[in-house]
DNA sequence: CCGGACGCCTGTCGGC
DNA sequence: TGCCGACAGGCGTCCG
């Protein structure tokens, strides 16, 4: 579900429930997430002041003075600001973190690839170590690209969507850049100029930045903390549009849809190379 | 090291 | 209406 847009609207929902308030306690259902969640979290957790909610990649981390917590969502990963009176868990509702003002942060997690893990103060959690630059970064560069991309004969779309590359970037919005830079994804890395790559740069940060002015893409069931959909879905220009004809005006192309490292992907005949 | 395949889960949707 | 396979926004791990 949750690419760097999705997430980043869920951070900005959580985060005036959420900054500066105390967490009473959390109270784990099921702890058989991607990962266990940590057993002595909540025990750590409890009674810590929230000092601040922050985004790495596609994870959320909520800053205690007793350490972090990161939060993945993984493909079906909700969160619901709940207030009093608070609704019984249904059946995926996995957590719930209970506040001093007694909002209750619910998280809910039906195909269970998130994850809840935790770090000790000062130390960076294994999960966040190899991350690549934020699409903000000025090291994500059409340079940098291009010396990492040198002697890579795999595709470059799977390639974009390694974290180690850069962070943040899914299925959808891999298919969007490219469309937008007009490289076809079947293209290999390392046969891109670095002025195409330098393109790329911009056009992933600028797909990402109107993906989370619109609280990002809801396919079928991405809802922020106040359960509302997210917007991006209808300016989409090639993911899930095959048959459909390019959009890109004067192109005159149709949009194909193809198999890249198990994933679906699309892309316009004609305008990307 | 690299590239590709697999598996983890549940829900939904389209076709028969 | 019911069943069954395909597919879904992620990603760690394994294999050749």
């Amino acid at each position: 579900m949750p690419e760097l847009p999705e997430v980043e609207t869920v951070r900005r929902a959580l985060a005036p429930h959420t900054v500066g308030r105390t967490i009473r306690r959390l109270l784990l259902r099921r702890s058989d997430l991607r990962f266990p969640i940590p057993p002595e979290l909540p025990e750590r957790l409890q009674g810590q002041a929230i000092l601040a909610l922050d985004r790495r990649a596609k994870y959320l981390l909520l800053e205690t003075a007793a350490g972090q917590a990161l939060i993945h969502l993984g493909m079906s990963g909700q969160f619901h600001i709940l207030k009093p009176p608070v609704a019984p868990p249904t059946t995926h509702d996995h957590w719930d973190a209970v506040l001093d003002d007694h909002t209750v942060l619910r998280y809910r997690d039906p195909r269970r690839f998130g994850a809840l893990l935790y770090a000790e103060p000062g130390v960076t959690h294994p999960m966040l170590a190899g991350l690549g630059p934020e699409p903000w970064d000025p090291h994500f560069s059409g340079v940098y690209l291009r010396q990492l991309f040198n002697g890579r004969r795999a595709p470059i779309k799977p390639l974009l969507m390694d974290q180690r590359v850069v962070v943040g970037v899914g299925n959808i919005y891999a298919a969007e850049a490219l469309h937008d830079a007009g490289i076809d994804p079947r293209r290999r890395a390392a046969r891109v100029s670095e002025q195409r790559l330098e393109r790329l740069v911009g056009a992933v940060r600028a797909v990402l930045e109107r993906a989370i002015n619109d609280g990002g893409t809801t396919l079928r069931d991405f809802v922020n903390p106040s359960g509302e959909p997210g917007y991006f879905a209808t300016a989409l220009k090639v993911y899930g549009r095959a048959g459909a004809p390019c959009l890109k005006p004067g192109c005159g192309g149709t949009v194909v849809k193809g198999q890249l490292g198990q994933r679906s992907s699309y892309w316009c005949a004609r305008c990307q190379r």
